[in-house]
DNA sequence: GCCAAGCACTAAGATATCTAAGCAAATTCG
DNA sequence: CGAATTTGCTTAGATATCTTAGTGCTTGGC
């Protein structure tokens, strides 16, 4: 019996995520750590850094490497907000809004991949499942 | 509403383990990274480091990196096989026996917070699902 | 026995992530 | 108003992880 942890569970799946991404998004000089940029980015533009580690979920330290990367690749542009000169506001190019069409297919296609085999209730289960979990180790995790 | 995808999901809960984990490993000089080796050693000692990669889930550079950590910190010994002179078998020191029983409480304390608020039969569920997702992703990742 | 193929590990270099500490702009408050 | 605090971002340095490309040992076919 492997009786393998949660915490195990979940990196391992994780990893695999990151694989199945990465090797479908390298042709598009696209990598996982960008992406969850992106995909913030396409939703709402013009986020500062610190509402887009909020959302991403990782430090704001990380923000700056991922946000560096993808303006090296020009996905993105950097605007000092002009009411509030601590923040920037992070708008993308005119490439990464026409990328979105060719990208999102991706991560559907991983997504239904990782997913195939399960029902919407079990799908469902699985989101609150870990949305307990985040929200247990947030409140306690520090 | 959020909508947030399964990869999404998996990444943010991952991330908040591993912090839960660093924050209660860092008194005793272990990072999350090194965790996963030590215990696959605590199981068995004396693998080789193929097979420790296999077993914790990661590629073969980075479990040398983990491994010179926890050589460093004196916690392994890395042992050249004298039937097989390519392989290198990994055991445990004293010091990393005896802190096994400091060290795992630790874990299973993360863990139960993490479920907290779960019942048993949820915790199977999640770990069907995610070792559902996980065999998708082996056999469609690569 | 020789050599080509395969196997176990390592090196190099990139990305991803964190914590701790710092800087500069904005706000608060005496 | 001016000093202290807070806020938003950055830097520095460590760990974690990957891919690609070696190095050296073993084995199998001839």
């Amino acid at each position: 019996m492997p009786c393998r942890s949660a915490g195990y569970l979940v990196r391992d799946t994780h990893l695999l995520f990151a694989k199945a991404l990465r090797n479908r998004l390298q042709e598009h000089q696209i990598t996982p750590g960008q992406w969850y940029f992106l995909r913030a980015l396409w939703e709402e533009e013009g986020l500062s850094q610190r509402e887009l580690s909020r959302r991403v979920g990782t430090t704001e330290p990380t923000t700056v490497s991922a946000l560096r990367l993808l303006a090296r690749n020009a996905m993105i542009e950097r605007v000092r907000n002009p009411k509030d000169r601590r923040t920037i506001n992070i708008f993308l190019t005119d490439k990464a809004r026409a990328m979105k069409g060719d990208l999102m297919p991706i991560a559907l296609d991983v997504n239904d991949i990782a997913t195939a085999g399960l029902s919407e209730l079990e799908f469902e289960q699985l989101r609150a499942l870990l949305g307990k979990i985040r929200s247990n180790l947030v409140n306690t995790g520090l």
